[in-house]
DNA sequence: TTATTACCCATGAAAATACTAGGTTGATCC
DNA sequence: GGATCAACCTAGTATTTTCATGGGTAATAA
């Protein structure tokens, strides 16, 4: 598994966000109700968004979160690494070449570089914009 | 993370028992001590790749184990589906269609079926014999 | 001042991962 | 036919990751 509820539930708020968007905020309750979500789990979620500038939060009433760009400026790739910490499809690679001590030998290592490239391509030439139009078939 | 020690472990004693291919079985007390590995862990890999008929195994002295076909025949997809399961990047997508009750309406699922599907071409594109020539760079 | 909503910190259950331990079966060599 | 070698089988276990839950605090609006 590359990518856990953590990073999916990132993403579909956002995509919620981006269409129940205007300038008004959207509580989390509501985001919650919508998609069967937890409450809390998003909560630790929505404040690793709100910290890396990826939304717009606002306490009590009438508060909640916005985007605070357009559905284009966020692409797949950049809000998955946030809240997944990396995207690295095994461990060889995840921490940069440190990470095994054998890559110099390692026949296989030439591989896991090209699918690491090839995953990030993959997420970073698809923004939030993407999924809304995807979605209606 | 896509894959684990457990396939990464099954390629490199795929491409070992290709380089040093003959009609000799090779002994997994070798393996693991070119490769540094743990040998109980590496049974359990190797028994696998045995019953699906991978390998061949031969007990006692001189024996060991060795590819029944030649480097070409084995696909990166088919040995790390065997070993991990499945490949599917996210949960969403690994069970089939019902693991998710929400993926008629789901913005995101058709992202996941296409990383999969990339994913899965990318794997299937390479066989052991591919790495082989990899390492030499 | 009360309701609402985001924010913060700690805890925990369940599953997956990466092994470890000990014994059994089958083949070869002397 | 016994010693040795190596695959095979069953079970357990420590660690880590995942997916939350619970209780309280801070900021804002009516």
């Amino acid at each position: 598994m590359i990518v856990s509820t953590k990073g999916r539930y990132a993403l579909r708020v956002m995509v919620h966000l981006a269409q129940h968007s205007s300038d008004e905020y959207v509580p989390l309750k509501e985001i919650v109700e919508s998609e069967h979500m937890s409450q809390k789990y998003l909560e630790s979620i929505m404040t690793v968004l709100s910290k890396a500038g990826f939304v717009d939060a606002a306490h009590g009433k009438g508060g909640g979160y916005r985007l605070n760009r357009s559905p284009e400026g966020y692409t797949i790739g950049s809000i998955l690494k946030l809240t997944e910490g990396s995207l690295a499809a095994v461990s060889c690679t995840s921490q940069g070449p440190a990470a095994c001590d054998r890559s110099e030998c390692c026949q296989t290592k030439p591989m896991w570089d090209r699918l690491d490239k090839m995953i990030d391509d993959f997420f970073e030439g698809i923004t939030i914009a993407d999924l809304l139009k995807e979605g209606q078939v």
